[in-house]
DNA sequence: TAAAAAATATGACATTTATCAGCTTTTTTT
DNA sequence: AAAAAAAGCTGATAAATGTCATATTTTTTA
């Protein structure tokens, strides 16, 4: 069993505001996990009971709307904790997990996070921080989804992923291969407008596309895009 | 000055989980206001530099899209606190407030509401779960925005009001008063857009309206058109 | 109270986006 | 490697929604 205070993941969240005790005693009782591509971490409706440490790999977090489309409300990589929310409402979680490619996570109990949380006030604020922050997130992807085009949500999902999941290097490809039908997910459109769309960037030179490759070429005037223009 | 320990507000949000001696010192640094309708509590990029605690009234929490239109992404109301994220964020507000009708509301500065939230573990919970919630309805909204019609986020929005602001009179109309533009900027739709499908609503007899007064008749099959039949 | 301004309402039309059908390419299975 | 399945792509068309113009009603201001 690998050593939470040696992992470097831990840096990357709230778990590094533990105490050395904190990360030993959370050491032993955590769990580590390969999560194969298209395997399911957990459904909606689950009691997750305790919180995901993302080590390695990439996880799609979906909510199936009612008319029976799933949509993606973020993707979650390496570094980032996944089942907070739920932990604390105390609720059966509200959203769906999905690995995008082969994932390496480690599984807290939900007991020694509260543990931490009620004795160690640097974890729950942090905690706190990182919730505040997506909140803020999800408003700007309310807006965008209320007020943007779907080519503008499009140029917006493109640079999103250039940020996140992009190399240094230009003329590499995004670290990350979506399926079509995921990157509608997120945009929230149908399948065929966003390869349309997509058809459409690569025409006029913004993107370069090879099967699910896709090379950023032009953030500027994807930005622009975005923007509304 | 009015004593938060005697204010019934205080049981409807965090506030309530603060002892008697910090209740009191709360009493003493906070400020009450009369804020009326069209107000600014505070603009997008403003340092709050504290939490508001509303007493009375409705106001509404949006933000400008780069398009260049406002999104009403939450309507808050007796009860609940305003501008946690911002502070526990420790950021200038990314939203802009405005009264809908005239307000009473507390404003506690940030020091006192920080020293609690590092002394006062249940306040830290309660808090901690208000932003959860948040989070959980926001992933809800960013749903709806994404997959739903016009017609079904009326028909959501309508039954939203009807669950936050209806009467328990049915022969009542709601117990807020949005302009035509407000409903739109909810639902994230154009004005004569929103206009249009009210008088559908109406014609279908699942509203009544009379002027900016809105009588739910028909939740049911309201809450039909909003699953997308 | 009259005049002006703002909000509401509706029609005509343009644009955006979804849906369906059919085809090609890629991936998976046998 | 061949067959089957899935994913990707494109065109045609329908449906949803936005925009603009204009009329009416309500609210505010003078």
């Amino acid at each position: 069993m690998s050593k939470c205070d040696q992992c470097i993941v831990r840096q990357l969240n709230a778990i590094g505001e533990l105490t050395k005790e904190e990360l030993l005693r959370i050491s032993g009782c955590k769990s580590s996990d390969i999560i194969k591509k298209g395997e399911v971490l957990f459904n909606e409706g689950d009691h997750i009971n305790g919180v995901f440490c993302i080590k390695d790999g990439v996880c799609k977090v979906t909510k199936m709307s009612s008319n029976g489309r799933e949509q993606i409300i973020k993707l979650i990589k390496k570094g980032d904790l996944l089942g907070e929310r739920s932990l604390i409402s105390e609720e059966v979680s509200n959203l769906k997990a999905t690995a995008i490619n082969d994932m390496e996570v480690c599984f807290i109990p939900k007991e020694e996070i509260i543990r931490d949380l009620k004795s160690n006030t640097n974890f729950t604020m942090s905690i706190l921080k990182e919730l505040a922050v997506s909140l803020k997130e999800a408003d700007n992807v309310i807006v965008d989804m209320a007020q943007k085009t779907v080519k503008q949500r499009l140029a917006e999902t493109l640079l999103h992923l250039n940020k996140n999941h992009g190399s240094d290097d230009l003329e590499k490809p995004l670290d990350i291969q979506l399926s079509r039908e995921d990157i509608a997910s997120i945009i929230g459109t149908a399948t065929e407008s966003a390869i349309r769309l997509l058809s459409t960037f690569k025409k006029e030179k913004l993107i370069h596309l090879k099967g699910k490759e896709i090379y950023i070429l032009n953030p500027k005037k994807l930005q622009h895009i975005a923007e509304g223009f």
